[in-house]
DNA sequence: AATGAATGAGGTTTCATTCAT
DNA sequence: AATGAATGAAACCTCATTCAT
């Protein structure tokens, strides 16, 4: 049923996403996401089924969002496609704000249907297979996947905070050699 | 006269610990709390005068209980004190996870007050004390201290989930390999 | 697409007034307005965004029923347009018991916003300026506004408490009597 | 039950009368009346068994306060007696305007038993009395007693808003003028 | 498809009153 | 007598969802 309008489709996710961003995961309101967007309320009931069905959709596409962006495989040898990989998410966290404030607040909540969630996840299988690719060259350390990724997604995102943007590459150097085996 | 109960402002906050743990925050009612401490909405009320300042109360005392449990400091020098707090976090995310899911569904949200976050922050300044001395002392890298500890929040948690306890002073050691100059 | 229902605003109205004569303001409550009007509770905040913009309507438009009614400028001279006014007064105290005593409560009461006190007091404004008229033109005694309106409005409600119909025009003339020079 | 502490009696009617004045009837609360008495609010309950009779005490006792100040009656013959009684009338309205407002909100409203409100309204007698002798002896005119009591009361009070204490023997004088045979 | 008025269940909060101390 | 914590019914209001247009 999503062959209306595909503008009105993509405001009225945007318009979810900045109403959490502006009113907090339990201050948001169908209304609020309605007015936001510049449709009726009723209107939101034509491209979603509900509010779970519109949060959950505005998450997957966030989520594949952040995907396309920084974890395409394109095709290079494990370190450069590493290499690559920190400096985009780096460069989508300080471009997209609201985004990442958006994911974070989702993430932790019980309104995701587990599926969403398994499907969201999916979107960092490029990186999940860079690093075991990274492992079985003995490129990388021995440690498990899931320890790395935390370690990636904690650095990543505090440097964030506060490294201009010049510096992305030494930081994605600094991993690299944190990670190397 | 009837003094307010010491014990009832205790269940309380417990109860409203575990509705959130439940439902999620977007799941959370007075009248779930209230019946789950076994006392009338109304009470609720006698102890704290609104849903967020409740929860407040709640974020804050479990902070404050995670803060004596991990970041009480010892005297103790520097490496021996850095072990112990590790194997100290472990232990409690581990016998704990009641509290640190609770504290991670508030954390991201716009319902906590300012001066309660900045209160809780305070209560990890024995562990920023000591990683500063260590950086003086030399015996730790010199990294910005927010990333050290974004370091070891990802680390333990994600080691928490998988490992045995007779393995936490192992992951200490390793926690002090990785940050030691 | 529904259009808000003209009919159904008179009928909040008018449910609110009768809610105030039957339970007083104090036990005025909002699912008794719905219920009489006939509509949901949700209902009336459609119409009004709180009790207190709901009865500052209906104070308002109560108001307005009475000036319609009442303080028309017909253009005639003081003595036969003083005369009307007050036959006029009479006739909407017996015929609209109910909105004049809903008037009087709210009169006295901290509910109603200063601005919709303004807007009420300015549609005796032609009374006040016939009033006016007839001193200028030396027909009425020199008394101030204010005190000739407290004496009309006591004398004509204590009058229309007992009065038949047959004897408005008397009382009219009795009140132009006792002001005249 | 009244032999508790006569003070605190008084400090409860009073408190009850001065919250009615700040926030009007809607927003009178047994706890505010109890926190400007400064007492407990069980304690209201020892004085009077329900809000209702609260009001109802507190009502009572502004009108035996009004009529010992103003309808005393003193033996003087008609004329003087009636002076006297408009010109203390004026000096309680503006010496006691939070007692006049708060009797104002009782006057109207469905809070009032029936007997209190025929108690309060004996208290008038002595003035009732006098106007019946005045009529008797041919000094006033021949007009029903509600009628003077509404014209004597609309009067006063508009000119209490604005003359000076100094004018009151004059304003006197003409009420009796008006009403005098 | 789009609208937005209408619904009514459910949420938060208030408050008169009771009761243990 | 005095206290104030505790109660729980009801009040006000919000909001996801439906439905007539």
């Amino acid at each position: 049923m999503k062959r209306k309008d595909e503008g009105k489709a993509r405001d009225i996710l945007a318009a979810a996403l900045q109403e959490v961003q502006a009113h907090g995961l339990t201050g948001l309101s169908m209304e609020g996401v309605a007015r936001r967007a510049g449709v009726a309320t009723g209107t939101l009931y034509v491209y979603h089924k509900s509010k779970e069905a519109l949060l959950d959709a505005a998450y997957s596409a966030t989520k594949r969002h952040l995907a396309e962006a920084v974890f395409r495989d394109e095709g290079l040898p494990v370190r450069p496609a590493f290499l690559r990989m920190c400096v985009a998410y780096l460069e989508f966290l300080v471009a997209h704000r609201a985004e990442v404030a958006f994911l974070e607040q989702l993430h932790h909540s019980t309104l995701l249907s587990p599926s969403t969630r398994a499907a969201a996840e999916s979107g960092a299988r490029p990186l999940v297979d860079l690093l075991e690719r990274g492992k079985r060259e003995l490129l990388l350390k021995d440690l498990e996947t899931p320890l790395i990724l935390a370690f990636l997604q904690a650095t990543l995102r505090e440097m964030a905070k506060t490294a201009p943007k010049a510096r992305f590459p030494q930081i994605a150097l600094l991993c690299w050699d944190a990670l190397r085996a």
